[in-house]
DNA sequence: AGCACGCCGACT
DNA sequence: GTCGGCGTGCTC
């Protein structure tokens, strides 16, 4: 009697012993349908089981094997165990969490198969010159297809409209599917001379024999794109798949469209969440089958399984979204890491402002740093960059006078502006001018947003919406006023101020209905907006080329953050939008507004110094043992009942003192928003300087935690955390 | 996570 | 006498 150890999506951290029948063909890797309580549910066959510690009466036999799509290769279950290891998360949720929802139904997939086509012997035998001369489409397929067949990825790349055409000459019987030809050469659309730090860094990595992690620091403009689609190019040569790992989906459709045109016959897949469940599992199973040659796809796709794998670029690493903040927390770039160690690949990681964790391995060595200090479409230069001293200036709802007459500047000469603002609604909070009363959440810790287009107060936190009393709920004063700027203030007040500019906010919530961002970023490409108002969305994205000045309202919070890490990422998010600046062959600017004009962030960003910057911060962290001089895992507790959740998190770092480890443990402090949607929080940092003893230490400590957990108690172990 | 079982309060 | 609250425990 055999038996089979399978995955399921519970939170245990075991797998589930099932019988399997003389009959049964099962693979390792495959999905099966078992039994589970009273329901049947999908696992993964993870492993042969010798024997088992359970009675063989309670050891029910597997219902199905689904051969529909062929099993996980080994190379992936283990990259996922290691994962379920380290972040020490339920395994079987580990390795569920990694299949595209369609592929975690019971239910059988169809996988779309991906066919070549050629003539059939009526099409050879046809004359061109018979068909009619307006079926222009038809003609062309013909002719290409009298070379060689085409994949469909080639198809494409003849004429947008090859869908339709074809269809009429596979129904005329001219052209037939075939069985898919292997292809050892792929259309590149060479764009211009790389640059020779450009070529240095292609040629550093194309040379690198087996695995190494490469540091890409280049600044804004200076072509980082153009390595990764000449390391690509070689590496589809080589026969081998890329994987491109991006930030976010709305960045996604455009980065396609760019690969696309420079491998137009390149069979490239996305895989990110924006897409329906359908779509993307016949992506994933395209990547799986190694027929997709070049994957583009956000965190979720450092799962995939690539047969043919040989390169791994993670663009924008130091990215906050490539860090997961629920269930299975971990880092997509980490998890890159391992898997190009363990796949004995080369990888590299791409930013302007890396992360200082990348930047102190490139530092001692364990990354190597490849660097491009020039930007690579001449005559661009660096935007200008100028810091006012709000202290010192009169400020008109919010903008200092030079900013104003910068913007009216660029009114004049007909460029674009941005105003870049971290706080979407009206105001951040109602103020009672009588009483001093504001505008809170009685569910959070937060204050209520005022919005001014529906009247109402919203918190951002926990959605909750209010209408604005029309007096203050305390004092009865009727006087309430709108303190401080969000989006939809500063778009009023730049309204009035340029009557005749076309102003374009874009924030969540101007950007909610499907579609919208897309067309807002067509507007502003063909120059139908004058003035951008935008959140943090509006630092990523597309060059602008008529973008030549952006404005940054007050990120002072930054700089006295409790969170260690938020300077840091406030000089890769200025820089960034900074970016946007000046793209094309017209000088940008930028300029900042804060109250503390000659803070070392803003010295460095004037100087277009990272390095310096880094260098600073480096030797802050050190001196306070701070990452990524240590390691540290966060655990987090969340429940209607404060005391509780705090019961639960002083009794988990007793037993974490208990267990005599060399880890430091703080002590059970709040949130940094003690009480969301009526949910208490708090939380206990675990640190040590060294991986591996905090490694040791949570696999001791996590049993007792699962052992004290309550159903009133939400909780959640983050190794590594970005985010506190 | 689900989903049972199980033991105490207000209802036909 | 039953319906149903959610506390506890199990799922191969």
């Amino acid at each position: 009697m055999s038996i089979i150890r399978v995955a399921l999506d519970v939170p245990l951290s075991t797998l589930f012993d099932y019988v399997v029948s003389a009959e049964m063909r099962i693979e390792i890797g495959q999905r099966v349908v078992v039994p589970f309580g009273r329901k049947q549910v999908l696992g993964i066959a993870m492993e042969w089981a010798e024997g088992s510690d359970l009675d063989a009466s309670r050891i029910k036999p597997v219902t199905q094997v689904l051969d529909d799509v062929p099993p996980l290769p080994q190379e992936t279950l283990t990259l996922l165990r290691f994962c379920g290891d380290y972040y020490h998360f339920p395994l079987g949720m580990t390795v569920l969490s990694a299949l595209p929802t369609r592929l975690r139904a019971l239910e059988p997939i169809k996988l779309k198969q991906t066919l070549d086509y050629t003539l059939s012997p009526a099409g050879r035998a046809l004359d061109l010159a018979n068909l009619p001369k307006r079926r222009v489409v038809q003609q062309r397929i013909l002719l290409a297809l009298r070379e060689a067949p085409l994949s469909g990825a080639q198809f494409r790349s003849l004429s947008p409209t090859v869908p339709a055409a074809l269809k009429a000459l596979l129904e005329a019987g001219w052209v037939e599917a075939c069985e898919p030809v292997t292809r050892n050469t792929h259309t590149f659309n060479d764009a211009h001379a790389l640059t020779t730090e450009q070529q240095h860094a292609v040629d550093s990595v194309v040379q690198q024999q087996g695995y190494g992690c490469f540091l890409l620091h280049g600044i804004t403009g200076s072509g980082k794109t153009e390595v990764y689609v000449h390391l690509m190019h070689e590496m589809l040569q080589r026969g081998g798949q890329v994987l491109l790992l991006v930030p976010e989906i709305n960045l996604t459709p455009q980065l396609e469209n760019y690969f696309r045109s420079r491998f137009p016959d390149v069979d490239l897949v996305s895989l990110h969440s924006g897409l329906a469940d359908g779509e993307r599992a016949q992506n994933w199973l395209k990547a799986q089958s190694g027929a997709a040659r070049i994957v583009l796809g956000t965190r979720l796709s450092i799962f995939t399984p690539l047969p043919s794998l040989s390169l791994i670029l993670v663009d924008e690493e130091h990215d906050p979204s490539f860090k997961q903040q629920d269930g299975l927390r971990y880092s997509a770039r980490d998890v890159a890491i391992f898997r190009a160690s363990q796949r004995n690949v080369p990888i590299v990681l791409g930013s302007a402002t890396p992360s200082l964790e990348s930047w102190h391995n490139a530092q001692s060595g364990r990354y190597k740093l490849l660097t491009l200090t020039q930007r690579a479409v001449q005559p661009a230069t660096l935007p200008k960059v100028r810091c006012m001293d709000i202290t010192q200036l009169p400020l008109h709802e919010g903008l200092s006078e030079p900013l104003l007459t910068a913007i009216e500047a660029r009114l004049q000469r007909k460029e674009q502006s941005l105003i870049f603002i971290n706080r979407r609604g009206y105001s951040p909070v109602l103020m009672c001018s009588a009483c001093g009363w504001l505008s809170e959440c009685k569910h959070c810790t937060g204050k209520l947003v005022l919005h001014m287009k529906d009247r109402s107060l919203r918190c951002h936190h926990c959605g909750m919406q209010q209408r604005v009393p029309h007096a203050c709920p305390t004092c009865g004063d009727v006087d309430l006023k709108p303190v401080g700027i969000g989006t939809q203030r500063l778009e009023e007040t730049l309204q009035s101020r340029f009557p005749e500019a076309r102003i374009l906010r874009v924030d969540r919530d101007s950007t909610r209905n499907k579609g919208t961002w897309d067309a807002m970023r067509k507007q502003i490409h063909d120059g139908e907006a004058d003035i951008l108002i935008g959140t943090q969305m509006l630092a990523k994205g597309h060059d602008f080329p008529n973008l030549t000045l952006v404005g940054v309202i007050n990120p002072d919070g930054a700089l006295y953050s409790s969170d260690f890490r938020a300077s840091e990422k406030l000089f890769a998010q200025l820089t960034q939008v900074g970016g946007r600046a000046g793209r094309a062959d017209k000088a940008g600017e930028v300029i900042v507004q804060s109250a503390f004009p000659n803070h070392s962030l803003f010295q460095a960003l004037r100087a277009h110094d990272y390095e310096s910057w880094a260098r600073t911060l480096l030797a802050e962290r050190s001196l306070a043992g701070l990452p990524p001089f240590a390691f540290q895992a966060l655990l987090s507790a969340e429940s209607k009942d404060e005391q509780l959740m705090l019961k639960f998190l002083h009794q988990a770092r007793a037993r974490a003192e208990q267990l005599q480890t060399e880890v430091e443990i703080y002590g059970v402090v709040p949130a940094a928003m003690p009480r969301r949607a009526n949910h208490h929080r708090a939380q206990l940092l675990l640190q040590s300087d060294a991986r591996k003893t905090l490694q040791a230490f949570l696999r001791s400590w996590k049993p007792e935690l699962d052992s004290m957990a309550s159903q009133k108690i939400r909780w959640s172990l983050d190794v590594d955390p970005q985010e506190y």
